[in-house]
DNA sequence: GTCTATATAGAGATAGAC
DNA sequence: GTCTATCTCTATATAGAC
C-alpha cells in the first residue's frame, strides 16, 4: 500500500524507545525482574503512560522478541553482502563473539539467555524466543551447505556452531577475566576451516 | 569433635527439606520466581514456619548452593575411583549430558542456568554460584594434567570442555525434539581421544 | 519448632482527567 | 498521547500465640 513499512504496527517515537529501553533492560537484568517502573524510569514517561502503548508485559515481550528477529536478520543480511565465501562468513558470526565481549562477559548472550529464562518460567513466548535460534540455525545451515560436502552434515553443523557459540558465551560471563573467549573464537574458526572442503 | 560432620549446622529435618525442595524448584522455576510459598508448599509446612530455619531468601540460595557443592563433589570422587583412567572420567563428566538429558531439555544445565541468571540479578551470590563451576574446572583440568602432555595446556581443555557442555546444554533446551545432544557428546569423547597422548 | 495472623513494599494493571 | 491516582495481588519478612 505506502511501500515500505510491511509491519503491522510501527507507529510512535514513544512506542519505539519503549521497546528500545526494554530490549536493553531485559538483557541487562532479565525478563521478569524488569519492571515497568524501570522501563518507563528509562524512557522517561509515567507508567501510566505504558499501557497506552502495550496493554500487557508480554506485550513488551513480543515487541522486543521482533526487534530482535530484525535486528539479526539485518546483521546476517550484511555478513552476506560483505563477505567472500561461506566459510568467511561463518566466522562473521563465530567473531561476534568477540566484538560484543565486554557485554557478554556482563550479560551473557542475549538470545541464550532469554531463552533459557522463558523456558524456565514456562511462559508462552518461549516459542517465539526460540525464532531467534532458528535464525541463526537456518543461516548457519545454508552457509555450510553452500560449502559444498562437508564431513558433518550442514544442520548438525549449524548446531555445532551455535552451541559452541553458547557455551562460550556462558563462561565468558561465569568467568569474565580469562582471555579465554579469544582462545575458543579461534578454535572455532579453526574448525570452520577444518571441515570446508578445500577449494579446487 | 564428633567426627564425620565438619559442617556447622546440619541439624533439622526440615530444613534438609526446605533445602532440597528449593534446590528443585529454584533449577525448575528459577531462583526469583520461586516463592516462599512455593517451596513451603512443596515440603508441606507454613510460610511462617520458615524463618526459623532461613531468615532471608538468599540465606537459602546459599544452602542451596552448598548442597550442589557437595552433591557434585561426591560425584567427582565416584568417578575418579570408578574410572580407569584420565581420559575415561573425562568421558563420565561428558555422559552427564546423557545422563540427564530429559532435565536438561526441560531446565538446561542446573549450573549454568543459576549462574546466568544470578549474574543478571547482579546478585551477591554469583561467585558463590561460580564455585560450583570452579569444582569442574579443577577436576577437569587435574584430569588432563594426567593425561601428560597434551597438545592444549590442562586449563585450557578443561575450559573448552565445560564451555562446550554449557552450549549443548543450553540448544537441547530451546531444541527438546533433537537428538543433537546425543551426537555432541559422542564428538567431545572423540576429542578427548584426540587430544590424549598414545598410551605407550 | 510450628502455627496464624499481619506489616510492608512492589509488582502488573485500570480509570479517568487533561 | 500523557499524566495522576488507585486497585489488586503477591512477594518478603515480622510478631506473637501454641
Amino acid at each position: 500500500m505506502c511501500g515500505k513499512r510491511d509491519t503491522h504496527v510501527a507507529h510512535g517515537k514513544t512506542r519505539d524507545a519503549i521497546i528500545k529501553a526494554a530490549d536493553d533492560l531485559f538483557y541487562q537484568q532479565g525478563f521478569e525482574s524488569t519492571s515497568f517502573a524501570d522501563v518507563s524510569g528509562a524512557v522517561g514517561i509515567s507508567r501510566g503512560n505504558f499501557y497506552h502503548h502495550f496493554k500487557t508485559k508480554d506485550e513488551i515481550l513480543d515487541a522486543v522478541i521482533e526487534r530482535r528477529v530484525a535486528d539479526r536478520q539485518a546483521m546476517l543480511e550484511t555478513w552476506a553482502a560483505d563477505s567472500a565465501g561461506p566459510a568467511e562468513r561463518i566466522k562473521c558470526f563465530i567473531r561476534i563473539l568477540c566484538v560484543n565481549e565486554s557485554k557478554i562477559r556482563k550479560y551473557g548472550c542475549p538470545i541464550g539467555t532469554l531463552s533459557l529464562e522463558l523456558s524456565k518460567l514456562d511462559h508462552s513466548a518461549s516459542q517465539h524466543a526460540r525464532g531467534l535460534f532458528d535464525l541463526f540455525r537456518t543461516w548457519l545451515r545454508r552457509q555450510f551447505e553452500d560449502m559444498g560436502p562437508t564431513s558433518l552434515k550442514a544442520d548438525a553443523a549449524a548446531m555445532h556452531i551455535l552451541a559452541r557459540s553458547q557455551g562460550v558465551a556462558t563462561l565468558a560471563n561465569a568467568y569474565p577475566e580469562e582471555d579465554f573467549l579469544e582462545r575458543e573464537t579461534e578454535q572455532m574458526c579453526a574448525w570452520v576451516d577444518r571441515i570446508a572442503p578445500e577449494p579446487d
